[in-house]
RNA sequence: CGGGAUGUAGCGCAGUUGGUAGCGCACUACGUUCGGGACGUAGGGGUCGGGCGUUCGAGUCGCCUCAUCCCGACCA
């Protein structure tokens, strides 16, 4: 399978097959027989877990507490916001029954006519509506706010076209969900929730990622404003790898909830949702992966350390007892290993497969090198290996697996710099923006030119950057002056 | 919902003019191996997506149907 890997390079027309294979073989998830899902393996699921866990503990420290509201939303709660309800009308799923029976045959079971729901229900595609709903009864006062929730649930968007973690129909994800007092509150709110995306995704995925804000065209249905945080995969394609939305008094209007101010004085809540869905591990995949398979930052990596034993029948005991002594400790100091003895696979095998796997640390116990009291070790990174002393191997993994961590970010940022482009005439864009890549490029501002430009090359606004000095200039593709470049690619 | 393709073992595929259902990987057992994806021997595994038709005979031909994938539109 290795030989099958090796033979597709990356930003080749098979880039989306081998993205594929790659999170089939590497036993992250699979295609479920469910149209449109994914099963995620326990592998994968490992990933994710550690995802979960310092994104929550990063919420939380700003305040948020955890939730959950029901899976099922009235149809009618969908109607309420106008906007919203057009965003997601196309891709709901409909509970439209409570009963099966069985059929006339008796070898299978139909749906019941009789138990048809006067009221349709929505499986969620967001939560939005439903928790407005519920904050209704929360709030009275202005002393009841700020309202900071956020639920860990699963989502169904009724997609065409599905891709393993990047966009199926039912997928994993966090949904944040405030209410404020202050207009300001509230924006103050969803701008701090996208750092804290943005540092999720630089410190611990190790995904440099451009900060900005969505056009009008590309903001979530039913916001004033969605910021957004948008990472470059290895073909050049951006991926927005989260969003944070400033949802106004949209849905406070649209649910009816009031507070007293005060002043004594009724007012709508002001409110922000924002999400990061399991489409990071897409992120994650894409931005770190090579020809030998999936390169994990040790800071998420399920595996940190595996332990490889070479040797004899008889030598295994000896061996045995030296890795475990080296496993221990290195368990002691918080670092996850694996050693894998398994005497029915090759070391060949196994150097392969937890390269694959993306385990970013190997150890090599080999009789011969243990009897002079060394180890190869090799970083999955760069695949560098070196013989060292075993006494003191501990700490040289403690360090190495800072040094990963640090080295893929750089690698990242270094290949994303290195395909970002100014780009001033339209014609030059058209024809450079098939090779993939980030454009900062003057917009006028209109939906026209943006639209345009997604007719023309498939290619779209992602954001208006923060980071980027922002200077006035002339709209590549209407003439007309433009205040500042915004950020345009090819996106997932 | 438009355009194109494909459905044969768990996965990947072959199957000629219609004539006994095949290959590789994976799996099971035993043996030899073990420092970069081992090898030998022997096995197990199939309503050929489904239905109807043509025929002495259909994986193969015809019609219908279902499903999946790719290119669009939609989208985190």
């Amino acid at each position: 399978m290795a030989t099958e890997l090796k033979d597709l390079t990356k930003r080749s027309e098979d880039y989306s097959k081998w993205y594929n294979e790659l999170v089939v073989k590497a036993d992250l998830a699979e295609q479920s027989d469910v149209r449109g899902c994914m099963v995620i393996k326990p592998y994968g699921y490992a990933i994710w877990e550690k995802m979960q866990q310092n994104l929550d503990r990063m919420f939380k420290e700003t305040g948020v507490q955890n939730a959950y509201f029901p899976l099922l939303i009235p149809k009618s709660f969908l109607s309420r916001e106008a906007e919203h309800v057009e965003g997601f009308a196309k891709e709901c799923a409909v509970v439209t029954h409570y009963r099966l029976k069985t059929n006339e045959t008796h070898d299978g079971v139909v749906v019941d006519p009789a138990a048809k729901l006067e009221e349709e229900l929505i499986i969620r595609p967001t939560s939005e509506t439903i928790i407005w709903n519920t904050y209704k009864n929360w709030i009275n006062s202005y002393r009841d706010l700020p309202i900071l929730c956020n639920q860990w649930c699963n989502v169904m968007r009724w997609e065409m076209r599905t891709r393993l973690f990047l966009r199926t129909s039912e997928f994993l994800w966090q949904e944040g969900h405030t209410a404020h007092a202050t207009r300001e509150e509230a924006e103050d709110r969803a701008k701090m929730m996208l750092k804290v995306y943005a540092n999720f995704a630089e410190k611990y995925m190790a995904v440099p990622v451009i900060q900005g804000v969505k056009s009008e065209t590309e903001r979530f249905a039913g916001a004033l404003d969605t910021y957004t945080i948008e990472a470059m995969m290895q073909d050049g394609k951006a991926l927005q790898s989260g969003t944070s939305h400033f949802l106004g008094q949209n849905f406070g209007k649209a649910f009816d909830v009031t507070f007293l101010n005060k002043d004594n004085k009724p007012e709508y809540a002001w409110a922000t949702s924002w999400g990061v869905s399991t489409r990071l591990m897409g992120a994650l995949i894409m931005t770190h992966s090579d020809d030998n398979g999936l390169v994990l930052p040790p800071a998420l990596a399920p595996i940190q350390v595996v332990i490889i034993p070479i040797g004899k029948n008889d030598q295994m005991p000896m061996l045995d007892e030296k890795a475990n002594a080296i496993a221990d400790n290195l368990r002691k100091m918080g670092i996850s290993v694996k050693y894998d003895n398994a005497d029915n696979k090759r070391p060949g095998f196994k150097f392969a497969d937890y390269e694959l796997k993306g385990v970013p640390v190997r150890l090599v116990l080999g009789a011969r090198d243990l009897e002079k009291g060394l180890v190869e070790v090799m970083r999955r990174d760069t695949l560098e290996k070196e013989i060292l002393p075993i006494d003191g191997i501990e700490q040289h993994i403690k360090q190495l697996l800072d040094d990963i961590q640090d080295n893929i970010y750089k690698k990242a940022v270094a290949f994303r710099d290195a395909h970002i482009y100014e780009c001033d005439n339209y014609d030059e864009f058209k024809e450079r923006i098939k090779d993939g890549g980030f454009f900062l490029c003057h917009w006028d501002g209109t939906a026209e030119t943006e639209a345009k430009i997604k007719e023309d090359t498939q290619a779209t606004i992602r954001c208006v950057p923060y980071a980027f000095e922002q200077t006035p200039g002339t709209d590549m593709v209407s003439g007309k002056p433009a205040v500042a470049r915004v950020l345009i690619a090819r996106a997932y």
